[in-house]
DNA sequence: TGAAAACACGAAAACGATTAAGTTATGTTT
DNA sequence: AAACATAACTTAATCGTTTTCGTGTTTTCA
């Protein structure tokens, strides 16, 4: 392995200004620098991680909280796609995505420790129990932290407008002549927590009345929990016109039963999905779903955290809030 | 921070005593690396990876190429829980993952140059143009690795046996009573080559007559394109009775063409996919399907790549066959 | 009892890079 | 021309660990 030292010597300089060249310090001829640069190329000289952030205290490398849980995790394509978009964008920056859990073979630590271990500057947390105290650790620890969908105190967070996005779909639904609309909600997490909140206001809002009966619990991404709630409301003897899925995939599971029951939609039942995931798109008819915006998502998760980690002093705990899009596809009937 | 030097002041040991104590060497007596240990763990002391890399050359850490182009990359499931799969294991055997890219901040460096400067103690080419200069010099270089469904000359691959995949499919859909097969593939990549191969030479071992218009080009993933092979398979003078799709995704574009043209699946028109999504398993009819073991794909990815970096003297570049299962579900029909 | 072996620990160099502080040589100012 | 500023490098310390080679002490056993 080339390291500077061998450049330094090829060049008849001392290791400090192959350093500066190479960094490309003011304090360095411009001719010997260039020589340095070049020789340096073509020995093949390969910077060291390691012994940068040994020396610097800076490994430009993010940590990345992604536990793969039954529900979210990364085969969830709202999850995989944020993931993508953060290892985009933070390479974009210069910082490299390390992933962070809580054990490393057999010695078991805890995400602020591996964290720490690993040198690294920061940390997205994606998709995990946010109520785990070693999550708690890790976001009041001295690390930059940034959030995606769950608010901590004086912490930077990117949200999903869940809010928004449930006022839009009630009124969608709404105005397209709905005035029974069921809502299957996913597990007790904070997401769902805003989403019922939203619905059940919206619906107070605009003189919608919502029996107890009319919403159901589910399991996010399970088709078949969806699938089951769904068959309770189609067996309601006042039954709704429309029903709002927790997701698009779990949307799958109460399509079946509709059908099933020979019933069709939306001729017989509307429906609205959440997410707005590829398959909503190719399904026919198209789902009318609430597209989450997870591109943007991921990109301001990257750029939230290399700003925090970049200007410690300047940059202030925001929540932003990453609005998405309804998409009114074919789900629904006008009444 | 703590280290290993306030440890040592703390416990009145030398530094070099510290070292091995936690470190579990044997030349330590051991009431003092008990005490050594006690106290470090006390004082909040963690080991620094970088130091320790840059001292030892091994960084337990394993870079993982994961490129996501059009078709394939993480958005599609078989890839993100193959990627899930490496992280767990990877995570058990005590390595952590980084991602290797192209890129990384204004510096474009190649994916070898990327894994050396990470210090990576080996690559996981999991989803990438094999054929690009990069990722031969990546494997040509002296740095473990193991690729994902394609195989380089002396380099572990761990492959999903599409060979077998098409044969179990086709023997099936033969079984079934079905003569007219057709058959719409991906892009051209090793895959493609592979179960095309497969698929040729099992219906010509069967004796059936595969007319070149039963065989069409389409793009992974990707049901518009799918869609639109489906509509030119429906329209022949003698169409097929039976189509294999590229993958379980893209059978949801043959399916809205089938259903557009009034007909039905399995009645009129059978189907077979390949991967074994979730999603295939939560349609109805259940979709026939070759089911990926991702699992195991990813779990024998990080094996693999491991035993190489422990133990490169005595490891072999083999070329491992993960089977897959055909899941029959409903779509084919008995003639 | 005395020499060898075993044990327990320490000193110091090394990994590869960064950087504060020091040293020349050259140029500028008055 | 003396004093000073600037540019261009170099020296040497340092980041936190690991590891080789010693060294002093204790144990073992003929």
């Amino acid at each position: 392995m080339i390291t500077q030292k061998d450049t330094s010597i090829a060049c008849g300089v001392s290791l400090a200004t192959v350093s500066k060249a190479l960094s490309g310090q003011t304090d360095i001829g411009e001719d010997t620098a260039q020589h340095i640069r070049d020789t340096a190329k073509a020995m093949g000289y390969l910077p060291n991680a390691a012994a940068r952030a040994l020396k610097t205290n800076r490994s430009h490398n993010i940590g990345v909280l992604f536990e793969d849980k039954t529900s979210s995790g990364l085969r969830h394509e709202y999850f995989s796609e944020i993931l993508q978009c953060i290892k985009t964008e933070a390479e974009r920056l210069g910082y490299d995505i390390t992933f962070i859990s809580r054990n490393l073979g057999n010695m078991s630590m805890t995400y602020y420790e591996h964290a720490k271990y690993r040198n690294c500057d920061g940390v997205v947390i994606a998709s995990v129990d946010f109520r785990h105290p070693d999550v708690i650790q890790l976001v009041e620890s001295n690390l930059p932290t940034v959030t995606l969908d769950y608010v901590f105190d004086s912490r930077t967070a990117i949200m999903s407008d869940n809010i928004s996005g449930m006022i839009e779909i009630v009124e969608y639904v709404y105005k397209k002549g709905h005035r029974k609309i069921a809502f299957i909600h996913g597990e007790d997490t904070s997401v769902t927590q805003k989403r019922l909140a939203s619905f059940r206001s919206t619906c107070a809002r605009l003189g919608v009345n919502v029996p107890d009966e009319y919403v159901k619990s589910a399991i996010f991404h399970d088709p078949r929990s969806s699938g089951l709630a769904t068959r309770e409301l189609l067996a309601l003897n006042d039954r709704p016109t429309c029903i709002l899925y927790p997701d698009d995939f779990s949307f799958i599971g109460g399509m079946n039963e509709i059908e099933q029951q020979g019933l069709s939609i939306p001729n017989d039942i509307s429906a609205v999905g959440y997410d707005g995931i590829l398959l909503s798109q190719v399904l026919r008819p198209r789902l009318a779903t609430y597209r989450q915006d997870a591109v943007t998502m991921g990109v301001k998760a990257a750029e939230s955290i290399v700003d925090i980690i970049e200007h410690p002093l300047t940059s202030l705990p925001v929540q932003i809030m990453v609005p998405g899009q309804l998409w009114e596809g074919e789900t629904v009937k006008q009444l």
